[in-house]
DNA sequence: TAGATTGTTAATCGATTAACAATC
DNA sequence: TAGATTGTTAATCGATTAACAATC
């Protein structure tokens, strides 16, 4: 392990990959995995799935491969997700709002804890257990609450605005699921996951 | 312009994006853009946008740049968006509902054109303008409708036997919201898009 | 024409994979 | 111990970027 290398994303974006994959083994009761089973079930290299956890630490045994308890707990570990992580979503159209009812079913660590809407008729409406907040509390409840993270699900045209308010207010992560190209600084994280875009490249396939 | 290579997907992935700009170039009527334009704007390598443009044919002028409009026509064309897309949906939870309603706005030539789910209590529920049939009724839909493209917003523990059924109907590309690792032939292409994991990386990054 | 910008080659960078000594 | 499998180095592959002749 070497702490002083950057860490392509490429890698980052496996590990929750592995992650589901070992509690689904977990689930089966499989105690350990060798990276030859891992390759062989998640269509990946098996040595590209030792550099990959070899970053971090040495996991395994040789001779044996990985504990799956372990290995699942250290990959938590390395993502942030053994303690709660609060998320606000701005945007309460049907995809904002679909992602929030999605979200409590799905991930217990990663979890909405506010909802915001720029439109009046979006605002007090309860989704899940939560009222739509407007945009003007957003600032001062991301601030309270030390939210890093936020999903935008706003329109395009109102995408970059939303995003330049979630930086001022101190997010420092955004999953962006509008179809517009955001601004960030340097140290701001942005994923972007567009549906039309998505099928547009798709369609190349056919 | 060489029809022997394989193109990669990352390029693939990126012509929407070129797409969108361009479009964007054009309500702002603004005729011509070179590559340095463009690298700017969206944060690439001007090399790259004249690499990737320049794969499927000479589009640019010496001199001058790209025409907005010529370039924008020749991407639709590349990508088959020039005619429309039918794609099919399976499984009207939270999600996949909200995709439907948010692809009607967002995209004139990828049109969702069937909607199912295999719990009676979504069959002949309207979306839309759509009324959801049972997934008996898919094959015959796709074979009927010469449909090649799928969405499936069903449970993980379903994912792989709807892609399965997609498969066996025709389908050959799929766009897949289940947190869920899809085992497919080879000549069929799938596209993985799942929130759940999309945050658990993004925690890597708090 | 002179300036601008393409298309493309060559250089660079970074990620994947093969191979194997170390070792459980 | 012998067999299995790791962690890691070196080789390979592929994508990005710099540089520049061609040319509008």
């Amino acid at each position: 392990m070497d702490k002083h290398q950057r860490i392509p994303d490429v890698v980052i974006k496996r590990l929750p990959i592995y992650l589901r994959y070992l509690d689904q083994l977990s689930s089966m009761d499989i105690e350990t995995v060798s990276s030859q089973q891992m390759g062989d079930d998640l269509h990946l290299n098996p040595a590209q799935i030792r550099k990959d956890l070899s970053i971090f630490g040495d996991f395994g045994v040789k001779g044996m491969g990985y504990r799956v308890s372990d290995l699942s707990e250290k990959l938590r570990s390395i993502l942030g997700l053994d303690k709660e992580i609060s998320i606000i979503l701005v945007g309460v159209g049907n995809l904002g709002a679909a992602l929030c009812q999605y979200n409590r079913y799905q991930s217990p660590t990663t979890k909405i804890v506010g909802l915001f809407d720029g439109h009046p008729s979006k605002v007090d409406k309860t989704i899940g257990n939560m009222k739509v907040k407007p945009m003007e509390d957003m600032q001062e409840f991301v601030k309270e609450n030390g939210v890093k993270m936020g999903i935008i699900t706003v329109p395009a045209q109102a995408a970059q605005k939303v995003a330049d308010q979630m930086i001022a207010a101190g997010i420092t992560v955004i999953l962006n699921f509008a179809p517009a190209l955001l601004n960030v600084p340097e140290e701001v994280k942005v994923q972007n996951s567009d549906v039309t875009t998505e099928l547009q490249a798709l369609s190349y396939y056919l």
